[in-house]
DNA sequence: TCTTTACCTGAAGTTAGGTTGAGGTTGTAG
DNA sequence: CTACAACCTCAACCTAACTTCAGGTAAAGA
């Protein structure tokens, strides 16, 4: 069985489209060579990185950040433990911070089943709007910039 | 002071664009009424709404679905314990897939450190990306449809 | 009153992340 | 050697979530 895969190949076996595979690649997420004919051909390795793909996506982490940390990643061969590590420590944050952040508001939600959000000085959703507003906001700050500035 | 705010003032408090609420309008995720002379006038309820609405999206939840769940907290008046107990506990929910699926996440990427994934068959992102494809899958199912699929 | 600032509407533009379609080429199975 | 599936490129289109712009009205202060 070839080393080689076809974009199609490719596409059943990381479950993106072919159109999606071909975006990445003008995007710089994956890379690949060409035939005689002009077709591509991957190597194995795509698959691993469009499993990192997937996982950030799924995340919800813009393509570009997931290309900035996949730019850790060397194509072609086997990433070493080193940059293996980076990555994934990259990564690890990144998740932490979300992890922390989803479950603060989860737990606030909780706090609030029940009160009736009668007050305005003391519900946690009413307070989190205002300060968030004092910080001459707008949306999205979280999901799109990294998630570095949730009140603190 | 005023019982009633304009959407200037709306959009200080909240932090939200003038356009933003506008937005936000015409796809009935809050309210508002006219005065004589044609210009919005909201209810102080509508921030607390705008921080539901700021929760959601921070947290990446699609505005319809934000939508759907502020379909269940009345508007004009506060909402009762029991309207705002089922509105939680929608939100609960959703939060704690998410920090469940992070979390395994996180912790198969740590895993991964070190392992230098050379291993196709133990490599728990390789397996990640293979599996999806095997669901006959495409990208975003998790973020945009809810999260109910990630390997099961 | 006059002027400035806040508002109004509707249409068009923006970025991310892709998909769809047209028109043409390659590779492979019969 | 001829179909036919798979591939190629490029441009146009799509949804979400807004912003910007143009052209016009309302409200508040000096």
């Amino acid at each position: 069985m070839s080393r080689e895969l076809s974009v199609g190949q490719v596409s059943e076996r990381s479950g993106f489209a072919v159109s999606a595979l071909h975006f990445y690649e003008k995007k710089g997420l994956i890379r690949s060579h060409r035939t005689s004919g002009n077709q591509r051909r991957y190597d194995r390795d795509v698959l691993r990185r469009l499993a990192i793909v997937r996982m950030g996506t799924e995340l919800g982490i813009p393509l570009a950040e997931v290309a900035e940390a996949l730019g850790h990643v060397p194509v072609g061969h086997t990433p070493s433990a080193a940059d293996w590590r980076l990555m994934s420590e990259l990564w690890h944050e990144k998740l932490d911070r979300r992890i922390v952040l989803m479950t603060r508001m989860r737990d606030e939600l909780n706090g609030c089943i029940g009160c009736g959000c009668l007050s305005t000085s003391s519900c946690p959703l009413m307070n989190s709007g205002d300060h968030l507003a004092e910080e001459g906001s707008g949306p999205r700050r979280l999901m799109r910039e990294g998630g570095e500035s949730y009140r603190s």
